[in-house]
DNA sequence: CATTGACTTAGAGTGAACTTTAAGGTTTAT
DNA sequence: ATAAACCTTAAAGTTCACTCTAAGTCAATG
């Protein structure tokens, strides 16, 4: 069992972020100490990295609480979420394609620009020297 | 010239976005017909081509505004702008890396999900014919 | 020359994903 | 036993990048 603040050195996120993500049903099910406080087990653990993963590869949250919601329901679901993660793995491929096209624009400018720049240093030398 | 339409046309982007990126000084130096109505020039449109490329890549509009300004300024600001675009073009590069490590970790699951969908099915199956 | 549709502005509203605040309760170390 | 650190909740606030609205102007067509 593992503390809010464990949890945030763990992951990264922080305990805002974590009551958030409880709040906004992507791992509704955190079980509490007698005190109250949040006591993480290794089960959601799994689960947010499983969280993390699907956010930073664009996920919204309101698909990531839905793909948790249905790995609540148990193996009936498997081929909804078999699909969604799919369907998400298509979408993640072509966004990095774009991607790359774009930053081979980003690279072919920055060329452009050091070719340029080399150039303007050397007139700018000469101009000293006359 | 063109007509905001006809912008709007060619880079997918709508007449609200490209009012909006010239208020907030993506662009904001396009000209006006006597009756008010912006003018893009073929220069407008090869910044606007510069201005999707950068956001495309994930480079925030404030980003983007300065370095426009940069580029307004002339020849005097070309290492800057170098800089920036080699920042750029490293955290872009470092972010598809980091993409393609989640990308790998979303296959994984997939593969485990689909070969416990298999084994569900069938044990479906069994149930059904006893 | 009137109507339709596209354009103008300033400013308000939206949705996503946090982030902060306020007011208080709990744990831990001394 | 008490202070400091950490936790709780609900709700309001923030930032980004749009997106929409209202009230009016302009251009093209029958």
């Amino acid at each position: 069992m593992y503390t809010i603040r464990e949890v945030c050195e763990k992951t990264g996120l922080t305990a805002h972020t974590l009551r958030y993500y409880e709040k906004e049903k992507l791992l509704p099910s955190v079980g509490r100490s007698a005190g109250g406080f949040r006591q993480y087990s290794d089960e959601d653990m799994e689960k947010l990295a499983m969280i993390c993963c699907l956010k930073n590869t664009g996920m919204s949250l309101q698909e990531i609480a839905q793909f948790m919601a249905l790995a609540r329901e148990g193996d009936s679901t498997l081929q909804a979420r078999c699909e969604m993660l799919k369907k998400h793995r298509e979408s993640v491929l072509e966004r990095m394609e774009e991607m790359q096209r774009y930053l081979d624009k980003v690279t072919r400018k920055y060329d452009f620009y050091s070719k340029r720049l080399i150039e303007y240093e050397q007139q700018q030398k000469s101009l000293q020297n006359s």
